[in-house]
Parts: C-alpha cells; structure tokens; sequence
DNA sequence: GTTAGCACTCTTCACTTCCGAGTGCTAAAT
DNA sequence: ATTTAGCACTCGGAAGTGAAGAGTGCTAAC
C-alpha cells in the first residue's frame, strides 16, 4: 500500500514529467509547493517507489520517470477531473454549432478540434450502421452499359458506385429491379440487408426471367458487397512535435501502423463503452508500444455508434484528454440523439 | 560547352549517386566499366564540372554530389527513356484491369501502385470537371426538416449534401424545384453550373412563391456552393525511408505542408500537359526545398483532367519515375477515352 | 522519522587524436 | 598537349579523455 506521502510524490513526478518529458530529481521535488520535506526523505520515498515499480531511473544515477505501472496507477487513482478552459469549451462548441447536418462533418471536425487542442493524433471510427435504416436505393443509367446505383440511409448517409452492365439488360428491367428493392428493403436496418438479400429478395428475383437475374446480380455487388470503414484522423503530424519521436524510424513504424484502416478501426470498434485508456505495452499493436491510446464511445440510445480515440505518446495530458473526450463523445451523442 | 567526357563523367556520378546517396570520388569513377582513365583526368573533369556548378562538395575533400543545375541538366540532356521491366508493367496494366468503372477508384489505385513502384510519394489531382454534365440531381427527405441531395455527373461522379429545411416549406415544393433543376441543368457542363443557377434559374425561381426561393436558396447552398478537390496520396510513408529525410523537422514541414490540400491542388493544377520536373529550389513551396516534383497530366480529348505527380528527394530516380508516370498517364488517358 | 552531508555514478559537452577517403597540385610520362 | 603517378594536404567521423553537473544512496546526526 502506498502511504499519502508516495502519493504525492508520486503524482508530482508524473504530473512534472508529462509537462517538461524531463527525468525527475529529489530536489527538484522538494523545492514544490506542496512539498516540506527535504529531497532526502524524497529520495527514500522515491527508492520505495522504484522498488513496487512505480517509477523508473534512466540510468543509475538520474532523476525518475515514471513506469508503465505508474502511469496506470495514475490514470486509475490519481487524476482528478480537468477543468476545461473557457476557451477550450468554446472551440468544442463552436465546431457543434456550424449546423452540419452529416455525420461525416461533424466527425471530422471534431476529430480536427480534438487534435487541435491536445496537439496529439486523434481517430474517429465513424458511426456504425447499427440503427441506419435503408431510405432509398436508386440507379441511374450512365449510358447503354454504365451504371451508377446510389443507396441512402435515413441518417442521411450516401453510398454509391458505378458498375457496367451487359447492353443485354434492359432499363425497365432495371427499374423494375429497383422498385422490387424499394418496395422490400426500405425501412430494413442496414445490417439487416444482407440477410435479406440473400433470402427474400433472391427468391423473389428467381422468379423473373434471366436477364433480370443478371441485373439483380450487377446491382447486388455494386451496392452491398463491399461495406467499408470510415476512419477520420486529425492531426497525425502532431505526434512528430512529441520529444519521444525523434527517432525516425517509430515515426515510420507508427505512420505505417495509421495507414492500416481496418486494423484500426477494429481495436477502436473492441472498445468498451466509456473512457478506455491503453498504456504502452496495454497496446496490442507493436507500433504503439510508447504510445498511449485513449478512447471513448458516442451512441445512439443504447446502441454505442462509434469511438473517438487520441494517440499520443504514454506521457500524454491523461486529465485533460479524458475530459477532453468525454466532453465531446457526449456531445456527439447528444447531437445525433437530437437527430432521430 | 562541355566536353564528351564531362557529360559521361557527370552522368556516371548522378546515376551513381542517386542509387547510393554517397559522395562519389574520382577512384570510384575511374574504376567504372566504361570509363577508361585515371582518377587523375577525373579529377581534373570534375573540377571543371564543379566550376561550372554542376556538381558541389560537400567538405572540401570530399567526393562530388550533383547540384541542383546538375540534376537539372541530367533531367534535360542525359536521361535515356528508361525500360520498365515486366514487373512494373504488369502491375499498372493490372491495376487497370479491374474493372473499376469510378474515377475515385482507378485514380486511387493509381496512386497506390505508383508509390509503391517507387518508394515516392504519390500525389494525384482528381479529374476535374472540365468536360462532365450533370446527369441527374434529387433530393430525398430524411424527416420533416431534413434531406438530401444528391447530385450526379455523366461520369459516375456523385456528390451529395445533407441539409435542414424550415418546416414550413412543402415536400411539394421540393418536387417541383428538382423538376425545374433537372429540366434546366441536366446535360450542362459543371463548370456552367454556377452561371445558370445565378441567371436563369434564379430568375424562374422568382417568379414562385416565397417559400419556394427559400428552398431554392437552401439546396443551391447544399449542391452547389462548395467546391472540393479530390487529391489522392499514396504511400506518405514512402518518403520517411530515404535517407535525406533523417532530420524530424524537415519531416514535419513536409507533412506539414501535404496536409494542406488546397495548396497542392493549385500547385499540381498550375502543371501544363506532358511531364513537368521541379527540382529542389525550383518548389513554390518552401518545405519542398529538398525535393523534386515531377507532374504529368492526363487529358480527355484535348481538354486536361488531372495531374499524377511523383514526390521524392532531389536524388530521385528520375529516368523511371519519368517512364512510370508516362506510362500512366496514357493508360488513365486511354481509360477516360474509352468511356466517353 | 527526518535531514544534512558526502562519496559515488552516470550523462553531457568540449576538446583531442587518429584514420581514411578524397582532393589539388606538380612533375613525369606518353 | 594530354594523361597519369605521386604526394602533401584537408576534412569528417569515430573513439577517447577530462571536467562539470545533476542526481543518487548511504550514513550519521538531529
């Protein structure tokens, strides 16, 4: 068990570390504020605290840093709630009140304004189609073999893709194709369609002639075989401004890790709901091990719709990040519970 | 002028030092299969190529490494069309063997395969709309104050914009202004958009109803009124593997700059047709002070499309990345030919 | 339990020294 | 008149040295 003196000292060295990424010293300690004992009785707590793992020397002699169980320690007990700036609260407002009606907007913009004001990376894993509903497919003819199929959701989401199709099929086959869609799938949550598809509607088309197979074949690939992620980063420069990324090559090997979409968005789309802090090694990506990972969710109702997550480097502002976050995680939901 | 032997001497060193990033010393050169004199006469050679500002030292003793003007002139008079091996034809011809029918996709991959052929980062300029009409526009309504509109181009193209709308104005309403949109503009080049909406349209829309000029107002504010480039870049990465970019600020200022995508978008739009090199200095931009550019346009019909453009070191490889974009450039030519 | 004092450790920086690669010049060779 | 061999010279980089400074751990005194 830590006695109340370790814990101060043990939040000033971290506290002091996260802003000035240098290595700690007793005297320094001592000479704070809310510090009256001399850097020997420091020195001794610090020893203590070097023994249960909190902290760590860069080597024999020198100041200390915090470990990866410290700073776990710390997010767990030793933060107490950030009181955003005026100015802070007031960027995050603004960007919420510019009345974009898109998901895809107001993501990337909050994933802007979140990079901003910490100066770390941020990663937003756009809404999930959980509650969208299918508001209307439609298909328009490009010329005698090219099509574009258009697929909107009651959110307001647009998917779309052009497609060639044999000179054999005929339009009206094609609209027909579309009103049968319309008619079945309209209103049908988007996770749904698949199964529906594959089901009902593959049925129903069975029984036309072949040529409207054809068409309904076309239509079906272009349209919902391919579901792809929406990841919005902001900010990935900032991460070079960080003293522990001089070296190239974890700047390369960090990038190369954010070039991965799905492998991001699947370790965002595993977080839980809340705020989820991932401390070096907690990372399961290699490249992240320095790096500390922050996530929270936004939602639907109870549905959880996405995440928004901050990389930054494991002496990251973990208070203000956090309030940061759930400042705007709530937001988001709010404003897409506004919405439906 | 110089001599036979100093344009061979020259260009032994550039080709030298752009696969090896080393100094290149009179021994070495002199040691080279088709060079059959001294390091002595080299030495001489290259204190008159350096006199001449073709290539520099780096200390006073060191071998030589080619200067801007060097580059400049290799790119001008040295470089012989470079033969692309199987390899790399076969995995652009393979790109545009998919079967993609967007411009998003095949441009995207394009920049995909040209920057992994080259280990450069790859910037391309989405078609603009030089030449396509609009196809079709619609607004769907999502609730009783929202919608969508969705705008398509005979290229397959859709952009689309989601919006509020006063309450107060008529689903009806809605109807018949996208009949009168659709019935005015379908077919108009994109790039008159702008002008009808402002004359023709504006007038016709005032003779209506109140209500109506406001919906107007609303979906040209959704449609029309932003203009935004696509920009593809492949391989960011690429360029953090070339040894010149060591240094962690130059690193920033580049990324800096590329995440500026307005800024790039002019840059690669002020590029005439064929293939356009800008080595180091010759950059509008400061951060790309390092680098070279090379651009090469691709054209439908005698109207310009876009621009593919290689970014690396000014130790670029430029004999292939020449070809490649060359290369390129025909094929998405070709591409855009064949569908229109 | 706390603190002052001190020896000890380790980094950092400036300053050498040494080596090798490469040049420029001169004089000899072709 | 070129070309080449030879050699002194230059410079960067690696390795080594020493002094300064920051910080620790331990001991003994408070």
């Amino acid at each position: 068990m830590l006695s109340n003196r370790q814990l101060l000292v043990l939040q000033v060295i971290i506290d002091e570390f996260i802003q000035t990424a240098q290595p700690i010293g007793s005297r320094a300690i001592s000479k704070k504020e809310d510090i009256s004992f001399s850097s020997a009785t420091i020195r001794n707590e610090m020893a203590d605290l070097e023994e249960m793992g909190y902290i760590e020397k860069t080597h024999s002699s020198s100041g200390r840093v915090p470990s990866e169980k410290g700073y776990r320690f710390y997010v767990d007990h030793l933060i107490s709630p950030f009181r955003l700036s005026s100015d802070e609260m007031n960027s995050i407002t603004h960007t919420f009140e510019k009345g974009m009606l898109e998901f895809e907007q107001i993501v990337q913009s909050s994933a802007r304004v979140l990079s901003d004001l910490t100066n770390y990376t941020s990663i937003i894993l756009g809404p999930e189609v959980f509650e969208t509903k299918l508001k209307q497919i439609q298909i328009i003819s490009l010329s005698s073999t090219t099509a574009v199929a258009i697929l909107v959701t009651n959110t307001g989401h647009v998917e779309h893709r052009s497609f060639t199709i044999p000179a054999t099929i005929q339009p009206s086959d094609l609209d027909k194709l579309v009103n049968i869609l319309n008619d079945r799938l309209v209103g049908v949550p988007i996770i749904q369609l698949h199964e529906k598809l594959y089901t009902e509607i593959a049925e129903l088309v069975n029984s036309y002639t072949q040529d409207f197979e054809t068409a309904y074949k076309y239509v079906k690939a272009a349209l919902f075989d391919e579901q792809h992620v929406k990841l919005y980063v902001g900010g990935k420069t900032n991460i070079l401004m960080q003293p522990e990324f001089k070296d190239v090559e974890k700047i390369r090997s960090l990038f190369t890790i954010m070039e991965k979409e799905d492998e991001i968005a699947n370790l965002l789309r595993s977080s839980t709901g809340g705020i989820n802090v991932s401390i070096g090694q907690e990372n399961k990506m290699d490249a992240m091990q320095d790096c500390s990972l922050i996530t929270a969710t936004y939602s639907l109702g109870d549905k959880q719709m996405g995440t928004i997550a901050l990389l930054g480097p494991t002496r990251m502002e973990y208070s203000r990040v956090i309030s940061l976050l759930n400042v705007l995680s709530s937001r988001l939901t709010k404003t897409f519970h506004s919405w439906y």
